[in-house]
DNA sequence: ACCTGAACACCGTTCAAGT
DNA sequence: ACCTGAACACCGTTCAAGT
């Protein structure tokens, strides 16, 4: 009488596929995440899975590929470094959503998507007239940035969240004979001392050291 | 009448299952490491594992650990920038050689000699007489340039070895209309035209930044 | 063309039994 | 105190069978 499945999705795809796993690692993390339980939550058989995504491999790349499409292009309109503090703050922002993904993202061959992205973000150093020695460092450090911050803040979060008051404060008090610089910079980070916009402070440093190398030759 | 094991190992401890586990890990990747292969390269059973180490997790961090020890600490006698630049390349150097440890090490609580390796690095800082902030924002951006590009270019390097001529070259050619400036990019890997230390160069940008916002007041 | 259960070769870890 | 095999609850994926 009563149907077995919620909702039985006569016709999968891959997008509902990747749209799935995302909301499932958004939820339990990357770890967590199998086949299987991608499967439970479209209330279909494993195996149905592997009609529309080859392995679990080409799966988390088009999650990832999914998360990038979220991301805001740089913007043509504002100067070079308005235009690049924005998309990469939108990156950031993105990734906090998905604390999974950048993990992923710095491990995975890119797609489609990503490489888009990339491309965009070479455009607008390259039309920014830089040099090509720094249009080529510049790339990197911008990309390593957007994803090496944001990997330091999710794991620092991750830290906080497990063992909060017992490693964080703990920790202040036992640790200090033997740590005490990072006892130091661990309560700086507790009492928001120097708070503001960190991801983007850095930014600029790399920002303005860029235009610098740029401006006058090397 | 032949003995079973090469080697017995009468007695086991965590240093040996440690070593093994990092000797696996760097010819088979963090993917393919498992109890029950470590236990097999020691020729002991699996469960013997568990009698010095709590569990895979807890074997994870006290391999990163190891790894993290055999980077040279910051000597004081040179001036602070010279004495970061010689400790990031020393990590940097170390990462190359274990390169599933950046994953790790970016994922995982650290232990006690990362810990003692980040009060280092704050110490340097902090004995520059830079303001707070600047100690505070610069040991974000030093630790994070040296997890984050290490990470970058082991990554490259894996696609690199993975699909080589199928994908760069075959990605000059067919991809050059969809993402030129990709292309370009790619093309400047290949032939090593921006070559030079990509490391030292973006890690001097990073330190020189942090000297002027030492310098004059924000 | 799409779906799927059974089966296989792996995991990490618990437990109870050995020395 | 240390070791260990059997067993359990999971994996990803192959295969053969269904519609």
């Amino acid at each position: 009488m009563t149907k077995k499945k919620p909702s039985p999705v006569r016709h999968l795809n891959k997008a509902q596929i990747l749209e799935a796993a995302i909301s499932y690692a958004d939820r339990h993390g990357a770890d967590a995440l199998s086949m299987r339980k991608v499967a439970d939550q479209l209330g279909c058989g494993v195996m149905s899975l592997y009609n529309h995504v080859a392995n679990k491999d080409e799966m988390l790349d088009g999650m990832v590929d999914s998360v990038v499409a979220k991301i805001e292009l740089p913007a043509l309109e504002h100067n070079w470094k308005e235009t690049m503090r924005r998309t990469a703050e939108s990156a950031h922002t993105v990734l906090l959503i998905h604390p999974w993904a950048v993990t992923e993202w710095s491990m995975r061959v890119p797609g489609p998507v990503r490489t888009r992205y990339m491309d965009a973000i070479l455009k607008v150093l390259t039309e920014a007239k830089l040099p090509p020695r720094t249009v080529y460092s510049g790339y990197h450090a911008i990309t390593m940035h957007i994803v090496g911050f944001s990997l330091q803040e999710i794991a620092y979060t991750k830290i906080l969240k497990t063992d909060l008051a017992e490693l964080a404060s703990d920790f202040i008090e036992t640790m200090s004979d033997a740590y005490p610089y990072m006892v130091d910079h661990v309560r700086a980070h507790l009492d928001d001392e120097c708070d503001g916009d960190e991801f983007g402070f850095i930014l600029d440093l790399i920002l303005d050291g860029l235009e610098r190398s740029g401006g006058q030759p090397t």
